[in-house]
DNA sequence: AAAAAACTGGACTATTTGGTCAAGAAATTG
DNA sequence: CAATTTCTTGACCAAATAGTCCAGTTTTTT
């Protein structure tokens, strides 16, 4: 996985499993203990308060440390921001791999679309973590949209207009309807409150999401002329 | 107006048009002046920052007040941000009034995407902050979801489940639909930062948003059987 | 124009915050 | 087992924060 956050440098290394041999560090699996435990803590956190207004302190009590530990995991309150931006994009990354202009549009889109479920299903506080950073701004992601995020959009937008321009599917804007997917899909994390208040339940079960993935692959795949 | 949100009580009276006779208070045109200013600069912090880490000082210096003044007008942060959703919800409200069963479903729905959009176009910061408010939460708007909110997307849910009985459209669940044009409008106010960098924009233009709803139109009426 | 009310804004405070430090406890290594 | 390194934690601090207070200014009312 490379680096692709972390505007700050040093620390913050993975201890994981890669071959990683750095001078001394050959340190306690401790480390990697606690440094899990916060990153959890620290994602529901921020997933519920935003940057500015999670505190370290909070961040530590969730996770069972003093918050000097904390700190001496993640010299300051950025870094553990920062780690979990690098691991929410490197999920998404690893996710949707490939997309070939031979594959069949509705097989696709259909699986985009449950994969996209799934991990709102799955992940919901890295969802909202996410979206809290886009609509504040960006301002740690940014360079990351504009660059990767940006390619792995336009290369499956490329691949949609090959099967339009092929007729093997209406011709919608590409790249109107990744977002299209990406929106509809998302918000089913982000705003789990407002849809749990609206149809009156007090949590999702896992058939909520197959309905909802079910929904959206009908309506998405016939309003891009690839019928029931 | 009613007055939905507000947890806490005094205060807060809207001075605006209304009969609204209190005994003492028929004050300073400064009033209105320096309260939509303070609401404005709000609006922009806490769409900003969420409400946690935005500081009544930022909220002051962009009003172009001193912090005790904002505090004079509004007792505390609370109060400005119960005022701020309580303007959001209640723009919400008065929009896509009615709805009829004898109403063309295309038109309707049509109408209903564009005004979401335009409202995306015309308030993104309300968005965005209403987007915050949910994302963690609602705890302010709670109350609001299940009760008004609910009504408001029952109702419109019973006239497109009319519509379907009457064969007059495909049979989608009508709840998903609206949540579906909901989330999908919604986004390019609350994700606008994202979208530019995929677009390589620096800007939303008018016809970004014309083009969008466009879009959403084409392919949900289509995925909702009723054809271009 | 005098009285009353609405408004302004500087000074102040109690609390909370991110972050440092240093001293010691545990673990790892030679 | 001694030396070295990693880990733990309470004490501490400077900066920032929400909110108060109050003395004075301006506006409105009578």
């Amino acid at each position: 996985m490379t680096r692709q956050i972390e505007p700050d440098s040093p620390e913050t290394k993975r201890t994981t499993s890669s071959g990683d041999k750095r001078k001394k560090v050959r340190p306690g699996r401790i480390r990697e203990r606690n440094r899990e435990r916060i990153l959890m803590a620290a994602e529901k956190e921020f997933s519920q308060n935003g940057f500015g207004a999670t505190t370290v302190q909070k961040i530590a009590d969730r996770a069972g440390l003093p918050k000097s530990n904390v700190l001496y995991y993640f010299s300051n309150k950025k870094r553990i921001y920062y780690a979990l931006m690098d691991d929410i994009m490197g999920r998404w990354n690893e996710m949707f791999s490939k997309i070939q202009p031979e594959d069949d549009p509705a097989t696709t889109l259909t699986s985009f679309i449950h994969a996209k479920v799934e991990l709102s299903r799955t992940h919901p506080l890295a969802s909202r973590l996410f979206a809290l950073e886009i609509i504040q701004g960006a301002p740690v992601l940014k360079d990351h949209l504009s660059t990767t995020m940006r390619e792995w959009v336009q290369a499956r937008a490329g691949v949609i207009q090959q099967w339009i321009d092929a007729g093997r599917m209406a011709p919608v804007d590409p790249v109107q309807l990744i977002l299209l997917i990406w929106s509809s899909t998302q918000h089913y994390a982000d705003f789990q409150v407002q849809i749990l208040a609206i149809e009156d339940k007090s949590e999702y079960t896992e058939s909520d999401f197959q309905h909802a993935a079910d929904f959206l692959t009908s309506v998405i795949l016939r309003g891009c002329g690839l019928a029931p």
